[in-house]
DNA sequence: ATTTATGGATACGATATCGTATCTTACCCT
DNA sequence: AGGGTAAGATACGATATCGTATCCATAAAT
């Protein structure tokens, strides 16, 4: 696996890239079934020995899209923790969280992944613990050693974390997927506000 | 559209409904693109000419399996309101939106709606509405009569609505949507339980 | 009982699609 | 500049798929 990267090229790792680029507009936008390797190579230009010398099947295409998506979306949900007014922090990473999720990228690389989760069970799996989940954690951690210091009755981090993503999402998630209707940033704040201010004061003793 | 059916006897009736049945089966496990006519056929038994009688293309049948699918399962949203205690009506109302959510059929359902939503959009929309959107208004009605009476501190009851649903899915159903884990009846109790423990606070004034 | 309509089985046409193979061109290195 | 390698163009095989058309059996109706 490793082995078939060390002997390329600088050139052609410049263009294994351009395929991959190509490819990922086509598979987010259209979805797995519905683009065809030939749309790819009408897309990426060259030949089918070419395409094919990269990436042997449309699924490892798939896969490696995916895989190359996924870290670059979702490392955006754990952005180092810049300690601030606990308050604040938390508004903004439930802003930020609303604002990855329903990025046009994110939507895509979410529909594509439901749709193929049960064919590609270790990719849908990679996406729920880098994606939500991580998220989640990421905020658990911080609930987690802070929850003292503001007198918050916080008995279950992972479960207050899943719930304050969760009511940051609300049914705005949804309408991006299923009405491609997506909130501005400044509805994003908004909302990630409403929900620290009913959570908070739900846990607070 | 009407009239296509009214010169439908019983028994063309019942053989629509068997063909509807199975392909459902097919269309909700495997998706749209790999679900295939003659697969439908394999299944269901009888002939295209019967098949394509009865749905002219494959569109009309994915979209008749949809609508018929849709209002069957997210019917359970909306039960009438048995007036009780306020808070036993939330904790049953979103137990009970987590179980219709999590269930096999809502989970196919849901799958198949996000792949598709971009081809078909009305569809889209069609459950949307009828699906999530409604589940919180019907939530943001109840919440709407009986805030005074349990002084309770909302502005906005459709936010509020939604932060609930929210906070009560929590990332279990992306675990059911990614894992195809589902919770059990005493979880999805006990995860409503901790919302309305904490969003109850976290509204009173 | 004969005719008519309905449904089953399946052949068929047209196109699409994945992946391979062949042939030719362009590029690189010495 | 020339030989060798990589890449482009594209033909090809095999299969699949949608939707139509054809042929035959069976049931219904007169």
């Amino acid at each position: 696996m490793v082995q078939d990267e060390i002997d390329l090229t600088e050139k052609q790792i410049l263009r294994r890239g351009e395929i991959l680029g190509s490819a990922t507009k086509l598979f987010l936008n259209e979805g797995y079934g519905r683009t065809t390797m030939d749309n790819v190579l009408a897309l990426v230009g060259g030949s089918k020995r070419t395409l094919y010398k990269y990436f042997p099947n449309k699924e490892a295409l798939f896969t490696a899209i995916i895989e190359q998506v996924s870290d670059r979306v979702l490392s955006a949900f754990t952005p180092p923790l810049c300690e601030g007014i606990f308050r604040e922090t938390l508004i903004g990473m439930g802003a930020r969280y609303l604002q990855v999720m329903t990025s046009a990228e994110c939507i895509s690389l979410y529909r594509a992944m439901v749709a193929e989760a049960p064919h590609f069970p270790d990719l849908a799996d990679n996406f729920l613990q880098n994606g939500p989940c991580r998220a989640s954690q990421h905020l658990a951690e911080y609930l987690r050693s802070h929850a003292k210091n503001n007198r918050l009755r916080i008995t279950d981090p992972d479960l207050c974390a899943a719930q304050f993503m969760g009511a940051v999402r609300g049914n705005v998630h949804f309408h991006a997927v299923f009405n491609g209707r997506v909130p501005t940033k400044k509805e994003t704040q908004m909302i990630s506000e409403a929900a620290v201010e009913t959570l908070l004061n739900g846990w607070s003793k």
